[in-house]
DNA sequence: ATGCCTGTGAGACACAGA
């Protein structure tokens, strides 16, 4: 089973590239995030007509996140249980969309920007990890053969090497140790960041600002992974960050993160 | 060329992204 995740910046601006991508690269499985688009609003019938099921969770013009599949959809959650909501009367956001798909538990997260360190939003951030961490740890204590995918915008950089200048970033979001350490925690609870371990090399960036000339430069940013249950990493045999879906008119600033998954022995 | 930001809602700019 090929599974791939990928931040699309507006599927009704991108639509047309998804699909086209999803044929060209035998992506069985796609999560989708950033849609941008309440549910009636999501191009559907153009996944249908490509062979894909589909499944949204969008409920305003901001994150929205998204399941395609051609190997089945079931047992659809559109939040996982005990995720925070924002502001004063905790709104759920669209941010968590769970589904199994070929035998996969697949969760498409746009975790929170935060935006400054001092703004409330970075405290929803690491509140928001840290109850996903807690949230996904007990799936494993109750069943740790489960083959779980977390996979997404994780918008955090682990590394000073996710980033092209860690300099550039002093003081700013994506690269705190709190923000680290919230990310690191999944490992603790079980799961193995599955990109890392097959595409070490530094400097290998999943996003480009649209700004300042930053993708020819090559002044990006390594912000979407993929967590693995114990089960599933094992089965994991290839991963490839797809930067050329990164080019041309009418890109989104991130590119596909794909796996290769090898069946269930 | 991989090229100087883009998408949303609104109907001018404000907000968000990272």
């Amino acid at each position: 089973m090929r599974l791939a995740t990928w931040n699309v910046n507006s599927i009704r601006a991108r639509v047309d590239r998804v699909i086209d991508f999803l044929e060209r690269s035998g992506t069985d499985v796609l999560a989708m995030q950033e849609t941008k688009c309440k549910d009636e609003q999501f191009p559907r019938e153009a996944f249908e007509q490509a062979g894909y099921e589909v499944v949204t969770s969008g409920f305003s013009q901001w994150n929205g996140v998204a399941i395609a599949s051609r190997v089945g959809i079931t047992d659809v959650e559109r939040a996982f249980a005990g995720q925070p909501g924002w502001g004063e009367d905790p709104v759920t956001e669209a941010r968590a969309l769970g589904a199994s798909c070929g035998g996969v538990r697949v969760w498409s997260l746009y975790i929170p920007n935060g935006r400054e360190i001092d703004d409330p939003h970075f405290d929803y951030k690491l509140r928001w990890l840290e109850a996903l961490r807690a949230e996904s740890a007990r799936w494993l204590t109750e069943d740790p053969a489960r083959p779980v995918a977390l996979v997404g915008d994780w918008n955090v950089a682990p590394l000073d090497t996710d980033v092209w200048d860690i300099d550039v970033f002093a003081g700013r979001t994506h690269v705190t140790p709190a923000e680290r350490e919230a990310f690191a925690a999944f490992a603790e609870a079980g799961y193995t960041e599955v990109s890392r371990q097959h595409l070490p090399a530094e400097h290998t960036y999943t996003y480009w600002d649209y700004q300042q000339l930053r993708f020819p430069k090559n002044q990006g940013m390594r912000i979407d992974f993929t967590w693995a249950s114990p089960t599933l990493a094992v089965r994991v045999t290839d991963v490839s960050i797809e930067r050329n879906e990164r080019k041309g008119k009418g890109a989104s600033d991130h590119v596909p993160v794909v796996l290769d998954i090898a069946e269930a022995a």
